[in-house]
RNA sequence: GCCCCCGUAGCUCAGUUGGAUAGAGCGUCGGUUUCCUAAACCGAAGGUCGCAGGUUCGAAUCCUGCCGGGGGUGCCA
């Protein structure tokens, strides 16, 4: 029993200790175990167990009596101090010394740092990142490329079969865009400088022109829908008096004719923004029907045509090896890139097979499918017989799951499509892809300090390399000003980082910053993007974590210049701050597994701060190198040693770079 | 109309699925450097968890209603 050559996770080695104690005791005794958790305030243990407060509900004794039962029943004495109960039946846990410098020789010893290997690995797909080839990618990609990314590593990591997807978006509508901006408006020269410049420019322009025309078209009647409406608001005040109910609709009309008029605002934006400019109103006049023809662009593409076949090969391998480099910029890697247009041709049989089933029926000129408590129906084939990305979705699915024998999917999108992605997920299922896991990890949007989405201050999307650049240069200035400001002992400057190692450091600064800032946020809610904060010099940052072990290599290489390693002396915690330290290197595994079984990187960061700050204590209280007694000393540099190596782990898991010197 | 999400300290956010006196970072106030990087450490103040009911030994968490904010919603992805 208890075997921890098995396990180096603390908790589930708890967990499994209750579990055999409750077999006779609770109907489920998996469930109460897990109500084994760390203990939340320290004065309470090191661990707490809350199942025999329910329990007691069951069985009909007192929670204390029932927690004293389980205390009895649990072998615990090779773990813990004697469990006490506390307050209504709590269970206190308190690790023993020798088991805690036990499972730091295990931690220590294991290259995972005892994160064990998931007990059934799952084939799982991760979906992420999944941008427009044909525009550049901006601070909306962010979220789902940064936390993809870290979820891919960390269930690599906890010993899944991890494949990478880059869903790119390669065959809609941006194409035919650009299609059309090449045959009309290239810049000959531009284009041979610099493609993905000028596609980019002509995807700008069309994008813009069809707007201008859209909103032009749009005008008379959103002007007409906000008179109508304005005009029904004097009846809805006079009969707004006492009752509830109307003054409920007086609100909702009002709301609603806010929202008509910044539509009608955008609108008259968008069409100001050509028309001021003679050159565009030139343009738009000559081109009426650009928005038409556009799409005409992509469907002939879509049908085969020779000509934009041919510019469309010669554009995608551009627009990818684009993307390829800002992918490089941030290290993350994609095992496949398979876009839309990879499964254009299995699209027409997905919707035979779905007609065939009887779950897609025409409506309106399009086959749509009907799912039960829902009114949208879910369009697979559109009036004019072009697919839509949920045909395109569907298939995707089909072929992860028969090329790749994906037992998971996981999709990093954002929250506002989690419609799609229900009606995505239960189509499948009556398709016949039932056992497949599919799910939608979605995340919240990035807003500007002012709470409204992200954006400069001219209001246009920030573009993700200039806010790499930016993230960089500031964190060069940091940098520069941190070492240039080092003094030696006798107070004379004394910088230490070269320029390539300056420009190293604010790389990783920058870049880690930027990640983090991210990835330490519960992915499901939108944050505030604040250049102050995610790079700020205290705090919860990557800077600190990266300092925190920037300072575990000083202390090694202060060491090894005196002659010491790390060794393999034993680890003994006399002080608090050794234990705390101690305790926390070996909650590693526990961390990584959670952040796998819900798809959360912030608890790694969360575990990934605590333990810097932890270190951080320890490094102000107990002096390594100063310490006169050498088994003490040799201790301290394990520990020391063995804190840089989990957070560089660590860090490395949420694709974050380490520096040994900063 | 229908559907979804959010509201926690001055600010930005956690809160392990119902557990103990609700936590952290920033900011504020106070302290720490002849000593391994002060990008640090230690301490203090700061809360009606939007409001009102309900469920129970126990609620920020679950249910109902209300207030306030955001998003989605038949041929964009």
């Amino acid at each position: 029993m208890g075997c921890l050559s098995e396990t180096m996770n603390i908790l589930a080695e708890l967990q499994s200790r209750f579990a055999a104690a409750l077999t006779d005791l609770a109907p489920d005794p998996q469930a109460y175990a897990a109500m084994v958790r760390p203990a939340q305030d320290a004065r309470n243990g090191d661990y707490q167990a809350n199942c025999a407060m329910p329990l007691a509900r069951i069985v009909g004794a007192k929670p204390h009596d029932v927690a004293k039962t389980i205390i009895d029943r649990a072998r615990l004495d090779d773990l813990c101090e004697p469990p006490t109960v506390a307050g209504p039946g709590f269970i206190n846990l308190t690790l023993r010394r020798e088991f805690l410098e036990h499972t730091l020789a295990a931690v220590a010893a294991d290259r995972r740092f005892g994160a064990p290997a998931a007990e059934s690995p799952k084939s799982i797909v991760v979906d992420f990142s999944s941008p427009n080839v044909a525009k550049p990618m901006h601070v909306g990609h962010l979220r789902s490329t940064v936390i993809g990314d870290a979820l891919h590593r960390i269930l690599e990591f906890a010993g899944h079969q991890v494949l990478s997807d880059n869903h790119v978006g390669d065959w809609g509508t941006q194409f035919g865009m650009i299609l059309y901006g090449y045959k009309h408006f290239l810049d000959a020269e531009a284009y041979v400088a610099d493609k993905v410049g000028e596609l980019a420019r002509l995807y700008r322009l069309v994008n813009q022109l069809c707007d201008c025309h859209d909103a032009r078209e749009s005008l008379p009647r959103l002007r007409a829908e906000l008179e109508a409406a304005t005009a029904k608001l004097p009846a809805l005040e006079a009969a707004a008096g006492q009752d509830k109910a109307a003054q409920a609709a007086l609100k909702k009309a009002r709301a609603e004719l806010d929202k008509q008029r910044e539509e009608l605002k955008t609108a008259e934006r968008k069409v100001a923004a050509v028309e001021q400019d003679p050159a565009m109103r030139e343009l738009a006049d000559a081109h009426p029907g650009i928005a038409r023809a556009a799409r005409d662009e992509t469907a002939k593409l879509h049908a085969g045509d020779p000509e934009n076949r041919a510019l469309w090969d010669e554009f995608l391998p551009a627009c990818l090896g684009a993307l390829q480099r800002l992918y490089d910029r941030l290290g993350i890697q994609f095992d496949h890139t398979l876009g839309e247009s990879f499964y254009d041709p299995y699209l027409p049989e997905v919707v035979r097979q779905l007609a065939s089933r009887g779950l897609a029926v025409e409506s309106d000129g399009a086959r749509c499918v009907f799912l039960e408590g829902r009114n949208a129906p879910f369009i697979v084939q559109k009036g004019d017989g072009a697919y839509t990305y949920a045909t395109t979705d569907l298939a995707t699915i089909e072929y992860r799951v028969k090329e790749f024998g994906a037992q998971i999917i996981l999709y990093v999108v954002d929250a506002r499509q989690s419609d799609h992605f229900e009606m995505l997920f239960e189509t499948a299922r009556r398709w016949g892809f039932a056992d497949v896991e599919c799910r939608h990890i979605s995340f919240g949007m990035v807003l500007g300090e002012d709470g409204r989405p992200f954006k400069t201050r001219a209001g246009d999307t920030v573009g993700l390399e200039s806010l790499l650049d930016e993230a960089i240069r500031e964190a060069r200035r940091i940098v520069d000003e941190n070492d240039d400001s080092k003094r030696n002992e006798h107070d004379q400057p004394a910088p230490e980082l070269d320029d390539a190692e300056r420009a190293a450091v604010a790389e990783a600064v920058g870049l880690g910053g930027i990640k983090y800032a991210d990835l330490r946020h519960n992915r499901e809610s939108d944050y505030v993007f604040s250049w102050s904060k995610m790079l700020a010099k205290t705090g919860d940052t990557a800077t600190y974590l990266q300092y925190a072990y920037a300072r575990t290599r000083g202390i090694l290489r202060k060491a090894e210049a005196a002659g010491a390693a790390a060794g393999t002396a034993p680890i003994a915690m006399a002080q608090p701050a050794e234990r705390a330290l101690a305790l926390h290197i070996c909650r590693f595994p526990e961390a990584v597994s959670a952040v796998a079984q819900e798809y959360r990187p912030n608890f790694l960061t969360q575990y990934l701060f605590e333990l810097a700050n932890s270190f951080s204590s320890f490094y102000d209280a107990c002096p390594v190198m100063k310490e006169p007694d050498p088994a003490v000393r040799a201790s301290r540099l394990r520990l020391v040693d063995l804190t840089g190596a989990v957070l560089k782990k660590g860090l490395s898991l949420l694709g974050i770079q380490a520096c040994e010197r900063m």
